[in-house]
DNA sequence: TGCTTATTCGA
DNA sequence: CGAATAAGC
């Protein structure tokens, strides 16, 4: 390859198949240079997400060797890296898939305006979500702020039909220098076990495709019944697969799409649930106050608990709140960087409802623990919870946990499992809380198990004058 | 993608 | 008298 190079910047599309930047870049018949670029976005990502995008950045590089090529590492300011790594290079064009947040979109605009300023050609492509943002709209020519309406709008779409990973990437003729993985560290934001975390963790993209294939062929045709069972392992998994682009959500709605041809029961359910995702994306898009405020503008007048309470707050961090299936989902949290998508619901109300903490302290909280942390679910999600977003519930929602866990783990198998109290014999899972948590926690296996943190019955009704006193003004 | 209370149902 | 159902939040 004598032709300039082009620089393939990877954000969040950690995969080779059904890419359309790097197809991009393969169809330029020039050298290809895979790079990762360490910026102020990626440093101020959760420390469970840190970890697992280390993970996904040892897949990458195996795979991108296994082809011939190799993944560069920079750290900087993403504009400054890439003109200098141009420069140096030789590199005429830079690619990138399109994110869809308000602080991607104002760097990547930055970073394209320099790229082509530079003389450089910079493009980028659609792969992040189904439908981008600007393509779904209501026939007022609005966007829309209710599921079911953006499902129906979409459910019929055609979705471009993946490519396959390329077998080869074209190298350069001389590799740029590249940082490390063990220089950046990342597992350093973590001040605690990381290696308890890391140990649940099957990052890359074959990982992925083992992952699909068995809930497609074991779980999906069940999927509408069991996924919403704390007890079973009846759920994708592909959340932090998705949440690094190591699988492209084009991909999944295919295979779905496919099963729901031949009949398969859940299938649908779980084209609505990927679709949830897009319609995440769609929110913060057309109004960003979803990721740091009330989407509900006058919910700003809610009363939320004061500060007088956190001990609150850590005992629901900490999986100490005296009530099992919380705690358990709380453990789960911190020892997997993962929550069943049922806990999360039940944990966020119980924060919001029951002990009356604003959704952003509990989102927070799961934006440091989650290794599949997204800033658009999660914000819809802890919003929808809460009662503050949109698509709300045309009533006070207060889920009782007590029923939801009879209902989703009828035999307790979730809280035994998660939960050491009452237990001769605790479960490896169990233990494994201690193993991860920090010294300063002050915990141990030994303690007794907390009293309730509150009364359910009167914190129900506690929250529900809360919001009639906020609905009266 | 809920909960509680009141009411009816059916043994 | 417990289970199913309906209404209202």
């Amino acid at each position: 390859m004598t032709s300039a190079p082009v620089i393939w910047w990877i954000r969040r599309d950690l995969r080779l198949d059904d890419n359309a930047a790097l197809n991009a870049a393969i169809a330029s018949r020039r050298a290809i240079i895979p790079l990762f670029i360490r910026d102020a976005l990626v440093d101020n990502i959760g420390a469970a997400a840190k970890i697992r995008l280390e993970e996904g950045l040892k897949a990458l590089s195996r795979s991108l060797r296994a082809r011939g090529s190799k993944l560069i590492l920079r750290h900087g300011d993403a504009e400054s890296v890439l003109l200098d790594l141009a420069k140096k290079s030789g590199a005429g064009m830079v690619v990138w898939s399109r994110l869809y947040l308000p602080d991607t979109i104002e760097r990547d605009r930055g970073v394209k305006a320099a790229v082509q300023a530079a003389g450089l050609t910079a493009r980028s492509y659609a792969g992040h979500v189904l439908f981008e943002p600007w393509t779904v709209q209501t026939g007022q020519g609005d966007h829309y702020k209710v599921y079911t309406p953006f499902w129906k709008a979409v459910r019929s779409r055609d979705v471009v039909l993946p490519d396959s990973a390329p077998d080869r990437l074209p190298a350069p003729e001389h590799w740029p220098d590249s940082d490390t993985l063990s220089q950046w560290n990342l597992a350093a934001a973590m001040n605690r076990g990381a290696g308890v975390v890391q140990k649940h963790i099957a990052a890359g993209e074959a990982a992925a495709y083992e992952r699909l294939a068995t809930f497609l062929d074991d779980r999906l045709n069940e999927y509408g019944i069991h996924r919403d069972r704390l007890d079973r392992d009846a759920t994708s998994g592909m959340s932090d697969y998705l949440s690094l682009g190591e699988i492209s959500p084009a991909r999944l709605w295919h295979a779905a799409r496919r099963h729901v041809e031949e009949g398969c029961k859940g299938a649908e359910t779980y084209l609505k649930e990927l679709v949830w995702r897009d319609f995440a994306y769609h929110l913060a898009y057309h109004t960003p106050r979803l990721l740091t405020d009330n989407w509900r503008e006058e919910w700003s007048d809610f009363a939320w608990q004061e500060d007088q309470r956190l001990q609150a707050v850590k005992a629901w961090k900490q999986g100490r709140t005296g009530v099992d299936v919380v705690d358990a989902a709380m453990r789960e949290l911190y020892v997997t960087g993962r929550m069943h998508n049922r806990a999360r619901m039940i944990v966020a109300s119980f924060l919001t409802k029951n002990l009356g903490f604003h959704w952003k302290i509990g989102m927070d909280w799961f934006g440091d623990c989650l290794i599949d942390w997204d800033p658009a679910s999660n914000a819809l999600g802890w919003q929808w919870v809460a009662g503050s977003g949109p698509d709300a519930a045309p009533y006070f929602r207060i889920f009782n946990p007590q029923t939801q866990a009879e209902k989703f783990d009828p035999d307790g198998k979730y809280r035994a499992r998660w939960l050491a109290k009452n237990h001769s014999d605790p479960s490896d899972d169990a233990l494994a809380f201690y193993d991860a948590i920090p010294r300063s926690w002050n915990l141990s296996v030994d303690d007794d198990p907390p009293d309730p943190l509150v009364d359910l019955k009167k914190s129900r009704t506690d929250a529900l004058d809360r919001y009639e006193r906020f609905r009266n003004g």
